[in-house]
DNA sequence: GCCGTTTTCGGCCCGACTGTTTTCAGTCG
């Protein structure tokens, strides 16, 4: 079982605990320690097998009760009190508590009280008018719940990132229109590049907020909620969307509580109160005897805000509440790398493999893009369907990487390389007199997704050990929305990449993003370098760089963890080859 | 259920909007 199963167990538990009237410092307990496993870089069950109980029990959010129940579901394949929460409360209720609206007490108040336990029944009590027999709710109230069941149904779930801003360029253009909008920014998952966004929270600053309302409105499709400061609505594509208008002098405040995270932001909240501050969106304030706010001590701008708790300023994609807060505190917080940092990309496909443009094409865009290097990675042959190279094909190429070279001058390095397969067997797909002869070997497994932790794990040593693989690409495998990452344990794997020499790739298309950005934190904290590389099939997929800067970033890198960093190929090289070449 | 440069007991973030309410509970950001 992985870390996603066990975390949606502890979901499950939250939420029929919650149903089931339980204290909510106990529910969050557990979603608190659900968002915990999910962010762990290592497999449950593999920390257990080295550190025991303990190990477990260290992770803060975690103590004895929940660590004793997690390992009961690794050994019976249930929790004990889980069981017996869905013999008393219906399952059914679960998707009932997703329907916007509804939350745990009217969830139970339907159950209880009209016996309803799933959508369907809710739906059809809400159309027989009987939910309006309850205290509380009437005849408005049966239709906001049946257009939530509606959008239930078609339900969309999250979006790729340039998808996001897509639509964000969209919003934030019409609010602009008005011009009424004295600042406005994109806040929420998205300003913290979340690798998946929910939807999309816009705040802006105005002395008037009706006509920027309106230019909102005129967006959507469906208005959810529309007040004097905050807009709620559905945009054509079926994306939410958020906006939040504040006056001016609550911008770093309101900012800093629209970006969040949840979690970072409770988090900051309580250190504030042992401070003897409050923090809301309008400002940070002295906490008076009678717990009300007092004195307003900072809010006009972000930086403020961590300023006024003594704490270094924590940009926004640390804000997870994943030790941030006290590495700001302690003045520990990383430098993290920017996109000017990166000088060149390691993995580019053309029409060697199943790229979409010529070698020198590549070339001239990666120039425009101001890069001291490329390296041509197109496919080995055992993925056929993308005309993968063999060995006497690898060599006929090299002579067109010359010919580009010499036909686009020194602007650019062009580097001669794979991006080779790694065998069901973890051998690789490619012999290895022509691979010694490559600049840049990247590995990857295409194939065979399905072999379990320890046949997986093995496969990846495998390649890493041969002495041949300078780069293990897109580590593990998975496509966001659409593929999990096949089961691997990235704690030997990584100390073995570290051992040879060889580095991890933070694969920075959008419908990849592999490494995570907790994976490649625990990467460089276990000794490993990292490359950041867009797998471009087209020239603008040279632009992905970005996203891949966004993962390291979340995932705490400085400039020094990412070798194409190094503006020089020549040192570059000398770097991806040390340890085992 | 978790946690402790106040604490091993008693806190645990804080406010906008909605619907139904005559003063607020529930839900959500
Ligand atoms: N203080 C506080 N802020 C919250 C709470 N819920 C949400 N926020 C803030 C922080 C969030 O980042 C921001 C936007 O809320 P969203 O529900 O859209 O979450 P977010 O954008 O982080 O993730 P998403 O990708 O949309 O699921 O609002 C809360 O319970 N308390
Ligand atoms: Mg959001
Ligand atoms: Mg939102
Ligand atoms: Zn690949």
């Amino acid at each position: 079982m992985d870390n996603a199963e066990i975390a949606a167990h502890l979901e499950q538990l939250a939420d029929l605990s919650e149903i089931a009237g339980e204290n909510p410092f106990k529910v969050r307990a557990y979603r608190a320690a659900a968002a915990r496993i999910r962010d762990l870089p290592t497999p449950v069950q593999e920390l257990l097998r080295e550190g025991g109980l303990e190990a477990l029990e260290q992770l803060p959010g975690i103590g004895e009760r929940i660590a004793t129940k997690i390992v009961q579901l690794l050994e019976t394949g249930e929790i004990e009190a889980l069981r017996k929460l869905r013999e008393r409360v219906p399952v059914g209720l679960l998707d009932v508590l997703a329907i916007e609206g509804v939350g745990p007490k009217k969830a139970r108040a339907f159950w209880q009280q009209l016996g309803i336990t799933n959508v369907d029944e809710l739906e059809r009590a809400a159309r027989a008018g009987k939910l309006r027999t309850l205290p509380g709710m009437g005849e408005r109230s049966e239709r906001k719940i049946l257009a939530a069941i509606e959008r239930w149904r078609a339900h969309q779930g999250r979006y790729l990132l340039p998808d996001a801003e897509a639509d964000m360029r969209r919003v934030l253009a019409a609010i602009r229109e008005t011009g009424d909008a004295h600042r406005l920014e994109a806040a929420g998952s998205l300003r913290r590049r979340r690798e998946t966004i929910g939807d999309l929270d816009v705040l802006v600053s105005a002395s008037r907020s009706d006509r920027i309302m309106e230019a909102v409105r005129a967006l959507s499709r469906e208005v959810l909620g529309l007040g004097e400061t905050r807009a709620a609505v559905v945009l054509r594509s079926g994306m939410h969307c958020d906006v939040r208008v504040v006056d001016d002098r609550s911008w770093g405040s309101a900012l800093h509580y629209f970006t969040g995270s949840k979690a970072h932001s409770v988090a900051l909240r309580g250190l504030a109160r042992s401070q003897g501050l409050t923090i809301n969106e309008y400002g940070v304030f002295r906490l008076r005897e009678d717990g009300t706010a007092g004195e307003r001590i900072a809010g006009d701008e972000e930086p403020e805000v961590f300023l006024a708790l003594g704490l270094d300023y924590i940009p926004p994609e640390l804000r997870e509440n994943r030790g941030e807060i006290e590495a700001a505190a302690a003045g520990t917080l990383p430098v993290l790398i920017e996109r000017a940092d990166v000088c060149g990309d390691l993995h580019v496909h053309t029409t060697w493999s199943d790229g979409r443009e010529s070698i020198e094409t590549m070339a001239r865009a990666a120039i425009e893009r101001g890069h001291r290097y490329i390296a041509i990675t197109d496919h080995s042959a055992r993925l056929a369907m993308t005309g993968g190279l063999d060995a006497k094909r690898l060599r006929e190429q090299w002579r067109e990487i010359e010919a580009a070279q010499r036909s686009v001058g020194d602007a650019i390095r062009l580097l001669r390389g794979i991006e080779v397969d790694i065998l069901e067997d973890g051998t690789l797909d490619m012999p290895a007199d022509a691979l010694a002869e490559l600049d840049v070997v990247v590995a990857s497994v295409h194939s065979h997704f399905g072999q379990d932790l320890e046949t997986m794990t093995a496969r990846l040593l495998r390649a890493i050990e041969s002495g041949r693989v300078d780069i293990l690409g897109h580590p593990t495998g998975r496509l966001l929305l659409r593929r999990d990452p096949y089961a691997f344990d990235p704690e030997r794997v990584f100390a073995a990449a570290k051992a040879a020499g060889v580095a991890l790739e933070i694969n920075a298309s959008p419908l990849r993003l592999d490494l995570s950005d907790t994976l490649a934190k625990a990467a460089h904290e276990a000794g490993c370098a990292l490359v950041i590389s867009t797998d471009a099939h087209h020239p603008t997929h040279l632009d992905f760089l970005r996203y891949g800067v966004d993962v390291a970033r979340r995932g705490w890198c400085e400039r020094r963890h990412v070798l194409n960093t190094e503006p020089d190929p020549e040192r570059l090289l000398a770097r991806l080859h040390e340890g085992h070449r």
